[in-house]
DNA sequence: AGTCAACCTGAAACATGATTCAGGTTGTGG
DNA sequence: CCACAACCTGAATCATGTTTCAGGTTGACT
């Protein structure tokens, strides 16, 4: 359930039952502890410290940090797209289906949302790990996308790889600037506005060019 | 000309024509360096034997790496600004204006590459700054897609301002994808490929919603 | 009730780099 | 051609943090 995509670093040992825990304990520190400090803030120390476990111990599990910190960014991904599928789930049209899985990824964003920093952060830390986070999830969008055009779903004319990178673009900003802008004032979990998430899906809606309207080309 | 929204940092000090040279010649420096070697990896000793200038002189100058940093990214803010107005100039409806400041943004972002990389890395040096550079680029957005409501020009239904970061996620990512990504492999220049414009246009102006189909509301 | 992997530990070695400071240089106005 | 701002300099000071290593601890199995 988790050996599957992973395959990046994570040093090859035996791991006996003591030691998965170990691993499992740092991985959620360095969790909390990029979340909250950003990569170049955080020190190993602190993580080791929030996890309650020797410095030495570190490096019994990761070769350096960056390691660790890849491995967290491809967990992440793997757990957002869990979200966004879990909640496309029952989903008959294609607009039905983006509606559910944009509010997966808000849900998600809204229930971690120093998560979201540390993917973004992936950036500057590591390109090739922010590169497959974001294929991974473009991929699906884009088969979805391109199912629902030959099911006469959306516009015909829309290129669905280059749809499918527009709306991962609006998620993104629009999780930024109204999750999690809006929430730093107060420290409420605040899901997105009613408003503002119907608002984006008009525009959204608009932007697949629904069933209706597939008239001339100019 | 330049002193206009400035006032971040930038110590005050007298400043002769000899001084403002040097200052000039550091943040120049700062801009290769920051955008080749990113944030951290830069250092000032590179950034003053970039600027042929001594180390000490740097404080004279800046209170800090983090200083001109910020002044970097508020330079850049206007440049692409600029450079989108310059393109949006002749337009008359909105999707005409849309296409070309998308094409201004796409053109400065290639022929500025690295320092996409330097405004989106100050999301984990300087949020402050970095809202700063989205919300003024929103901004003329949403003034912009506002007119064009009352122009009866776009979709009345949406929120100009919601529309306007989910424009701006659109660029971004595109202009991720499409330039930069794509431009690693060789070391083109290259613009924005015309297929890849057209069809991202093309989301556009459907989220927009152009001049007809207006009917009801479900 | 001993043995041996597997596991854990944190002080110290090493590296890096921002910032300061005591003292030099430049060039302009008188 | 003197004097004084304004300007410049880079070695030294601090601070921080990754990674190594020599030596302990644990617990499953016999």
């Amino acid at each position: 359930m988790t050996t599957d995509e992973q395959s990046l670093s994570t040093a090859g040992r035996p791991l006996t039952a003591r030691g998965e825990k170990t691993r499992a304990r740092l991985l959620d520190a360095a969790e909390h502890v990029f979340a909250e400090l950003g990569y170049h803030e955080a020190s190993i120390v602190k993580i080791t410290e929030h996890a309650g476990i020797g410095l030495g111990t570190f490096y019994l599990y990761f070769e350096t940090k960056q390691a660790i910190f890849e491995d967290l960014v491809l967990d992440l991904n793997q757990r957002v797209r869990r979200s966004m599928s879990e909640e496309m789930e029952g989903a008959t049209t294609r607009i039905e289906a983006e509606r559910a899985g944009f509010a997966g990824f808000f849900r998600f964003t809204a229930e971690h949302p120093a998560l979201y920093r540390v993917v973004r952060e992936a950036e500057f830390v590591s390109p090739p790990t922010l590169k497959l986070h974001y294929e991974r999830i473009v991929e699906g969008y884009r088969q979805g996308l391109a199912r629902a055009q030959s099911d006469g779903d959306i516009d015909p004319r829309l290129d669905p790889h280059v749809a499918a990178w527009a709306l991962m673009g609006v998620g993104e900003l629009i999780g930024m600037r109204f999750l999690l802008w809006d929430r730093d004032v107060n420290g409420a979990p605040a899901a997105l506005d009613d408003e503002v998430f119907d608002s984006m899906m008009r525009f959204i809606d608009n932007a697949l060019g629904g069933r209706r309207t597939q008239g001339g080309d100019e």
